[in-house]
DNA sequence: TCAAGTTGTCTAGTATCATAGACAACTTGA
DNA sequence: TCAAGTTGTCTATGATACTAGACAACTTGA
């Protein structure tokens, strides 16, 4: 591993940062597992305990660690990546990366269009709609919070549908709509809720990608539109400028 | 070109330097040409004239630049024309150019045979091996690293031999291997990783030439393998059509 | 309950990094 | 010869990097 000394122009704490991240890219530390105490890293390295620190913060920052006092470090799950396509389909992106897509019901309750959901829709503001909260998780893990608003005319019941189904896909077969697309995606990023939080198993204060889309089907009529929150440090999206 | 802030871990003397040395590596700055003035080169890059000068004293430093007062500062550095011959010593290669050839050992370790290396070194998987790690240098300049693998029971104790011999052809010589010659070379190119770019002094994203070779003694019979990464930008190998 | 091991936080000192300004020494071309 | 432009050297100041040591806060397992 080798470091250099200083005067490379390349600070210590860079170079152990990118020793440790080396170490999780190539399998060496696995996600869950805890790395070797700072202590101990600072001697494989040869350098002071501070600057370990220094390198492990710069790290948990960009989530690939996560250290919990008196107990260690942990190697967080690398980041799923997520591209943003017109055909977006949560499970074949995670099955994609070999994580089994799992889909959790949080609520289904009514509610009535706000005007900016009826615009979005194509409804008139007031309309009845069907609101469904879903956690969707790679495996254990918990990847984002969508809450998803259809018409309750067209897709009566859809509540019960999902919690069968456990998938948007799934739910839109249900009725009859073989096929569909993302109409518009907007991308933005916040801190994460005390309700999310808890979904999530998120700590307070971290950030998340908000995403709000809405799908169409082969018509462009509006189906369905979603705000999900994505856990920021489990998940980048990609872009494919094709 | 866009150098970032302080606080990336990287110095801006050093990021100056990399983006000079990545301009002469891509012949936007031609050999025995004068590099803009201190000054200018201050201004592209939005820092103090003593960074820069910095920066130029390091490449300097390892030959790539010469400062003439009064006047400018030119570029030095050719690529050291590397020839691929069933004969190939670095230090025959490297002194021919006028420059002092040096090896530094970086360690030596134990590792039992891949099949890929047993097959190579005609040994069986498993087969416990000597794995030395050596950085080669022309004068200041670090060319190439390479990693040999030789069989630990015909060369006890090869790693504190290189280290005091620091050349491949005196290791053979101390085992009373007088002649061996390349039985195969095969050449690549990747990524520099991060390891070997602080050894090599390359800026992370360059590109280095991967080269597979195995020696062989006059009577064919393999004596070790070696996987060189070389820094692209300083040598170019040439193939004799004879 | 306790000891050992872990991460978190604080103070302090030294070295390096980066900026700023001034002037010397030298080269080049008019 | 001279002015303009170049690199070389000096002093000075503040910010950052790195090391060192001590102790607090917390977790884990015996």
């Amino acid at each position: 591993m080798s470091i250099q000394d200083t005067g490379s122009g390349v600070a210590l704490w860079r170079q152990v940062a990118d020793g440790i991240e080396r170490g999780i890219a190539d399998g060496r530390f696995v996600a869950g597992e805890k790395l070797p105490g700072e202590i101990e890293i600072a001697g494989t390295y040869r350098v002071n305990r501070h600057t370990v620190r220094r390198a492990l913060a710069t790290l948990a920052e960009r989530g690939l660690v996560r250290a919990e006092r008196g107990s260690g470090t942990y190697v967080e799950a690398p980041r799923i990546a997520y591209p943003l396509r017109s055909r977006t389909r949560f499970s074949e992106i995670v099955g994609a990366g070999g994580r089994e897509p799992r889909g959790q019901l949080l609520s289904a309750t009514d509610e009535p269009a706000t005007r900016e959901l009826a615009r979005q829709l194509g409804l008139k503001t007031g309309a009845p709609l069907i609101r469904i909260e879903a956690l969707r998780l790679a495996d254990r893990t918990p990847i984002c919070v969508g809450t998803t608003w259809l018409a309750a005319g067209r897709f009566p019941d859809a509540g019960r549908v999902y919690e069968r189904v456990r998938s948007t896909t799934k739910l839109l077969a249900h009725y009859g709509i073989r096929d569909y697309r993302r109409a518009s995606t907007r991308v933005a990023a916040a801190i994460v809720d005390a309700t999310d939080a808890v979904r999530l198993d998120l700590a307070l204060g971290r950030p998340v990608l908000v995403v709000d889309s809405t799908d169409v089907d082969a018509d462009g009529k509006p189906l369905l539109t979603t705000r999900a929150r994505f856990a920021a440090e489990r998940v980048e999206f990609v872009i494919e400028n094709s």
